[in-house]
DNA sequence: ATGATATTGATAATCATTTTCAATAAGGAG
DNA sequence: CTCCTTATTGAAAATGATTATCAATATCAT
């Protein structure tokens, strides 16, 4: 689990951009919110679904898409892709950062590599693309999942 | 279109690595085959499966799901991660893991990036992962969806 | 040519995601 | 605080992609 203070902070500057986007805050959004801000790893729909069943019992997983939905449109959480499954999210974090993600358990780190714009222009140049994006994820283990 | 002799190349070198895994060719397995090997672009389950059926009017969409999984298992195709997108397939190329995609057209190109190992073993130490993959993609418009 | 068996495609089943729609609730205006 | 517009909700049905089942067929080693 995150430290609860930092979880909340997060809550608190999604709500905002939310409402700053004219999108009002409801009590099954919030539970979404909630549910994303306080996991390190990365779910799925259905996981939020379920676990935001345990605080609002009739919470619609349409729901869940829609929030989903409106978040990612704003940047605010982040779809990984994995070779079977690419429906899962994460919180975003600010800045342009990439992930690394346990193959095991999910649990996403978050790590900065500035180096790539020299890369991007030399690919660039070379196949005469313009280049308007890049995702770079790497994959292994964690350190609880080595000593399994 | 990509140059036929490259195709068929392509095509004999599969044929060669199915057999010796025990795989047997058959003649819609083969149009599979075809159907990837000549196209540059990312390609669909379904879209194999509408285009293999110019040549085999009853082909089958499950034998090009079960040709791919093999394929994919082998590393004869890579499958493309998009935004909305995670069911398309490119032909792979021996050593070049990394792609490029133009978001407009789907054409696909690869490139070289050695660059990555020290950046792996830098986020390695930084997180205490056992770093066992890498995905890197770059996104843009290629050269002929630049001027539309 | 033969036979063991991998592969096929039609059909049905499953699973994730989207659409529809009437009921509800958020939050700005007064 | 109350009202009212309108975004949002959840149930149910629709859609779309993928997987499982199974009897018929085709491959390829012998």
């Amino acid at each position: 689990m995150i430290d609860q203070e930092h979880v909340i902070k997060k809550i608190d500057s999604w709500v905002i951009i939310l409402k700053e986007h004219g999108y009002r805050i409801t009590a099954p959004r919030r539970v979404v919110l909630e549910t994303l801000a306080s996991s390190e790893y990365a779910i799925t729909p259905i996981d939020i679904y379920d676990e935001g069943r345990k605080k609002i019992e009739n919470l619609g997983l349409v729901t869940v898409y829609r929030t989903l939905e409106k978040m990612e449109e704003l940047g605010l959480v982040l779809r990984v892709h994995q070779a079977e499954n690419c429906q899962a999210f994460v919180a975003g974090v600010e800045g342009h950062e990439h992930i690394l993600i346990c193959e095991n358990c999910g649990k996403v780190v978050y790590f900065k590599g500035d180096e790539f714009d020299q890369l991007a222009k030399r690919v660039a140049e070379q196949t005469k693309f313009l280049i308007k994006d890049h995702w770079l994820q790497y994959f292994g283990l964690c350190e609880d999942c080595q000593n399994l």
